[in-house]
Order: C-alpha cells, then sequence, then structure tokens
DNA sequence: CCAATCCATAACCATGTGGTTATTCAAATC
DNA sequence: GATTTGAATAACCACATGGTTATGGATTGG
C-alpha cells in the first residue's frame, strides 16, 4: 500500500538506511545467493532476510530469480542509477568528484 | 538487535530516507535559512522543523550558525562526501559486473 | 508416497520515528 | 522593565519498523 507518491530515492534512502540490509546487499552485489545462503552468515533468521530482500527488491535494488523451491537472489546493476540521479542535482557541492562517478552512470545506462 | 558499527553512511541514508528530511536539506542547500524561514512552507510545527534539523546536522549534512535569537542553517559542502565514498567503494563492484557482462558478450560474438 | 527442505506469509511484540502541544530560555522590541 | 519573538527541549501519542515464532505451499529426495 502506498498512499503518498514517493520518489525513487525515497525507496532508496531508506532501504539502504538499514546496515543489516545494506550488508545483504552488499553480498548480493558480489554474487547471486538464494535466501539460505544469505540467511547463514547474517545473524538473523530467515523470514526476517525474506522480508528485507523484499524491501530490498521494492526498492529495485535487487533482482529475483525463482528456481524450484529456492529463489536466487542477485544485485540490480541499474538500481543506484537514481540514487546518482539524484545526487547529480547537487553537483554544484563536490563537483571535482563527481566526473568518476556520472562515467560510471554513463556506461550503467548503455 | 544493537547495530555497533553505525557507519556515516548509515547517519547519511537515514537522514535522507525521509522526504521532508530531504526536502529540508534541499532548501537549505539553495540558499541559508533561519528555522523560522524553514518552517514557513514545511506544513509542520517550528519544534518538528527543528528536530530533523538536528538529524541533518548530526549526520553532518547541515551547519548552524546562531545569531542572536535565531539560528541560520545551511548545507554543509562536504556532507554528501561519505556518501559518494560509499559508492565509490561499490563502483569496483559493478564496473567488474559490467566488465564481466561485456566481455561474455565479447566471446559469444565469436 | 512420505519426509525433508526452501521460502514466503501471518501473527505478534518491542522499539524507533515523526508528529503534536506545552514550556522554557535568550534575545529583540516597545 | 515588560512584552514579544525565535528556537530548542520536554512530554506525549500514533504508527512504522525490525525482529521473533508459527504456519503453509511448493519442490525435491528417499
Amino acid at each position: 500500500m502506498e498512499p503518498i507518491a514517493h520518489s525513487a530515492a525515497d525507496a532508496l534512502f531508506r532501504a539502504l538506511g538499514d546496515p543489516t540490509r545494506r550488508t545483504l546487499f552488499e553480498r548480493l552485489a558480489r554474487s547471486e545467493l538464494t535466501v539460505r545462503a544469505l540467511t547463514e552468515g547474517a545473524g538473523i533468521s530467515q523470514p526476517a532476510v525474506s522480508k528485507h530482500l523484499a524491501v530490498l527488491k521494492g526498492a529495485g535494488l535487487v533482482l529475483d530469480r525463482p528456481q524450484g523451491r529456492e529463489t536466487h537472489y542477485r544485485a540490480n546493476p541499474r538500481g543506484l542509477a537514481p540514487l546518482l540521479d539524484w545526487m547529480r542535482l547537487h553537483e554544484a557541492m563536490w563537483a571535482d568528484s563527481f566526473d568518476r562517478l556520472e562515467d560510471l552512470l554513463r556506461r550503467m545506462d548503455q
């Protein structure tokens, strides 16, 4: 249920604001993993992991690939694009540091 | 549920995750404003604005300049640096994924 | 076919968060 | 000096959030 129209950046910031969730995302950025594999070492229960994954998926940060009874998750390479878009709005505040990321964004948009 | 390692990126993501707070930050990125000026047009009470400003200040996103009975706030030009650092940390990761994909496509072409 | 496994969902609980109004203190203004 | 004004703090409240255990549906394996 979404009574208010949140921007894409909203969902991204909120999703990444939780350290546990950000850790899950970082693990998925390295390799595709099942929920089972993610649960091991996460320090929380499997349902908690599933809920975090649902949030990450809702923010467009991860993609899921159901295969039989297990679900494989991986990072969405373009998931961070809206975050880069938002940061570009404030480019003036740190323009000198922005060039490399801007270049990356261009490559991701291909 | 005791997140021990609270990184700077944590505070940034959490602070920017709230749309009201991000709007305040964006206004301050344009010009320095008093709490009074920020409250007008924010749609919330003055104490609510003050609390948001305290969060933004805690995240290093804004700086305050008390002057007499009013306090002027402005965006901290270096406030977004940790966020940029976090993205740079993952830049290599994205690039790797991207390179692997390019590599795969190249091999398929032959 | 039956049992075990993987994952999502439901139901619940404690704490955090964002808002309010009331209050206080310092500083302008009269 | 008295009053008004700006901003932070306190006290409180409703709801969101992140965790748990319990459950169920689908799939795999013996």
